[in-house]
Parts: structure tokens; sequence; C-alpha cells
DNA sequence: GAGTGGTCTAGACCACAAT
DNA sequence: TTGTGGTCTAGACCACTCC
């Protein structure tokens, strides 16, 4: 929670993402217009309309004329590296997708997972597109976090997919390294073992709170992250 | 070039952000006061000031009050994704560094080679960390853009950590991907034949002219690549 | 037609750091 | 001390688009 902090635009600003980052305000939701915003921070229209300028820059409203400001529907691509949807990349690609959920169980966070406390959903399962193994993803999910993923069987979604629409605006750090297929992996990807794999390791939090950690495998030569930046405008 | 769209205010930030990417105003130059830039604009301050405090967010320049503004020395560490300055990083960890430069030619570009054009200089070398092998480089850089490599041996210098340096404000696109090591990569990295590698594959250019093509293998269990995403601020 | 955002103006006061 | 940026105000006109 940040609502607090220097000038007075950017405590508008403060203000605001925290409720949508929190969830407060739900994607679609309208935003109050800039006079009534003038009204409830009493000032001028121009430091309303910079704190909500910022907010649009950051895709976090989208604003249309006469309509209002609204919170965005989250964008899924990141600019700068997305966090893979990998459900509707493959569809995207004009292939059948599946999510085969190899285990799911309930328990507590362990001492060396610092990243996440408590309650937890741990998961493994194999993303498959068409009949082939796409990536092996082992997961942990903070029932803290979102209770509501205590109740479901990721049958019919993955468990990423899940997460990027029901809990929008994360913030991320991902880690990518590669590795040789241990037995196990090189078993359930139809790879033989010391193949290289591309390993996507990434801890999510919403408004500071942790919220899941991830570790994918990729076989290498199949797969290829792109990260690109540079000048927006 | 793009410093002829829409607003007034985005107009004065592409005008400068021109200069600025080109190389016209090298880092460091003093940028004209939101004063003067009022008078070749015709404008008023806060117009200027917005075209201003976009630059510096955007990390282009530098503003320091009573002392005015500056073409920013050019941050190695962009915020997102690393263009990484592995001789920095080897040196940032205490360990001795060397460039083996392994093989060096002047050629033109092929074909296939769409990203670049005309003459290239066409390098091969090792990255060591103390005395471990610790990345393998393949390197295009095109003459056209950058006519001074032409001259250099890279003795002292990683070609990467030159192009830093000397050319700043470049967009960079990066692929990453596992692969198993070939007999040859293996060999120069000091690995088993099919180890896990991370490889790096980075097309860069500036102000939209291709400057340079990278290929580095990293053994992929001693190398992260790190990304964070989420609220600036 | 009227409500909303997009942009700009002319002016103001303040904070800061170089001189 | 003084030039510079940082921020804000109160007002304005315009463009768009929903009603």
């Amino acid at each position: 929670m940040s609502g607090a902090e220097g000038t007075l635009s950017q405590r508008i600003r403060g203000e605001i993402e925290d409720l949508i980052r929190s969830g407060a305000w739900a994607p679609g939701r309208k935003v109050p217009s800039e006079l009534e915003l003038m009204g409830q921070f009493g000032c001028s229209r121009m430091t309303v309309n910079k704190a909500m300028s910022a907010l649009a820059d950051e895709g976090l409203i989208v604003r249309r004329r006469r309509a209002g400001s609204f919170v965005a529907r989250p964008r899924v691509h990141s600019a700068v590296l997305d966090i893979p949807d990998i459900q509707a990349e493959i569809v995207a690609r004009g292939e059948a997708y599946r999510f085969d959920l190899l285990d799911r169980r309930r328990r507590e966070a362990r001492a060396e997972e610092a990243a996440l406390a408590g309650d937890l959903l741990a998961l493994r399962g194999l993303h498959v597109a068409g009949d082939r193994p796409f990536a092996l993803e082992d997961r942990l999910i903070s029932l803290a976090a979102v209770p509501e993923a205590a109740g479901l069987d990721f049958a019919d979604e993955s468990p990423g997919a899940w997460l990027l629409h029901h809990v929008p605006w994360t913030e991320a750090e991902n880690r990518i390294s590669a590795v040789g297929a241990s037995g196990e992996e090189a078993r359930l990807l139809a790879l033989d073992e010391g193949a290289a794999l591309l390993a996507v390791e990434r801890r999510t939090w919403r408004a500071g709170e942790p919220v899941t950690w991830v570790r994918q495998l990729f076989p290498g030569e199949a797969y290829d992250l792109v990260a690109r930046f540079g000048p927006a405008r």
C-alpha cells in the first residue's frame, strides 16, 4: 500500500492505484471523473489529470471522452516480458490445449520457501499442445492471498491462466536459466535424459503480498522467450 | 526519427529525443532550460515541462535544480531486462575478467542476416571469469552504424562493453532459449557435449538502424537472467 | 446537446544547489 | 543570491462520443 507519499498528484495516483491493485476496484469499474476528484481532493483539474494520465500510461485505467475512466481489463501481454499465458499461446497457434494435473495437495509452507507463507496449494502439471508435452509446471499458490483457489481442480483451465484472469495487477520476478532434464522430467516431457530445458522460475505478488511461485520447464529448442525494449512513445 | 507528431509537448519531446538517440547530443551535454525552450517553441512553461518530465522518466535526461537538464549517462541496467554487461558483472563479483578473442574478420552481410546489411565485423570470443569460461559469444557489428569498430582489436574490452559505452540509447530484442552444447561449444566452455546452455540472442538498433547481433551461450546452471516488473513509482 | 477527457496558458510559490 | 526545476492553480478551448 502506498497512497501517502510526496506530492498531491502522486498521492491521488497512489490511492487509486492501491484500490485497483488490491482488487477493491474490479476491472470495468468506473473511476470518478476528474471533476469529482477535484472536489474530493480539493485541487485543480490539472493536478487530478496528471495523476489520471499516469495511471492510464501504466495501463491501470482506460479513459474515454464523454464516457469516463474505467479500471482496465488486465492485459496479459506486458510490454517487456510476458507472464506467459501458455494456454492462450497454444490456442493462438491453432493447437489443442490441455492441462494434465499430475499432483495436487495442500500443505504448509516450508521454511526455505521464503517468499510464501502459511497454507499453500502445491500443484504439478503438464501443459500439452496437441498431443505433445509443452511444459512441465510446478506451482505453489498462497491460499491466504487466493482462498478461492482451494476449491478448484484446474481441469479445464491451467492454474496460470486462472490466476491471470482472477488475480490481476500482479508484480513478478522471473529467473531464467537452462538445465539438463532429470530422468523424471525427461520422461514427462518425452525427451532424453539430460536434454536442455529452459527453466523459468517466477514469483508473483499482489500489492506486496506473495501470491504464487512457479517453475516451468520448456524443451529448450521448442520455446523462445522474447523480450523487447526500447523507446515506447 | 519522429519529432513531428501529435501535440506540441509530444513534438518537443520527440525532437529532443531524436537528438539524443541519434547521438547528436552526447551524454553529459546540457539541454536548454525550460525558459529557453519556451522561447524556441513559443509556448508556456507547463508545456515544456511536460515534455522534459517525460524525457526524465524515460531516463534520457537528468534534471537538477539550479544546474539545468543534461543528457543522461546511459544506465547499463535497464529496469526490466538488462543488456548484460558481462564484463562489469564479473568485475563486480570480484573476479578477474578477460575476453579471449577467438576469431575476427570483416565480411559482407549474408542474405539470411536480414537484420544487418553491408559491411560487417564478425567476432567470436570467450568471456572468462578468473580462469573459468563464462560465456561464448558470436557477434556481428554493422560498420555502417559503427565505423569506429573497424579499428579495434577488443583485447582490453569486450565488444559488448565497448558498444554499451560508445553507442548509447539503443533498443534491443532478446530471444532466450536453451540448447545442448555442440562438441565445439562444449570444448570451449569446458563442459560435456550436450550440456544445457542458456542461449541469449539479441539484436540491437539505434534510432531505427541495426547496430549489432549477438548470440551468447552460458553454462545453464551458472547463469540466471533476472527480469522484474511491476509498479514503478 | 452535454459531459468527459486532452491539451494548453499565464502566473505563482517553493526547494534546492551552484555561485 | 539567484537560476533552475517541481508543483500547483484557475481558467480556457477543443474533440469526441454517448445520450
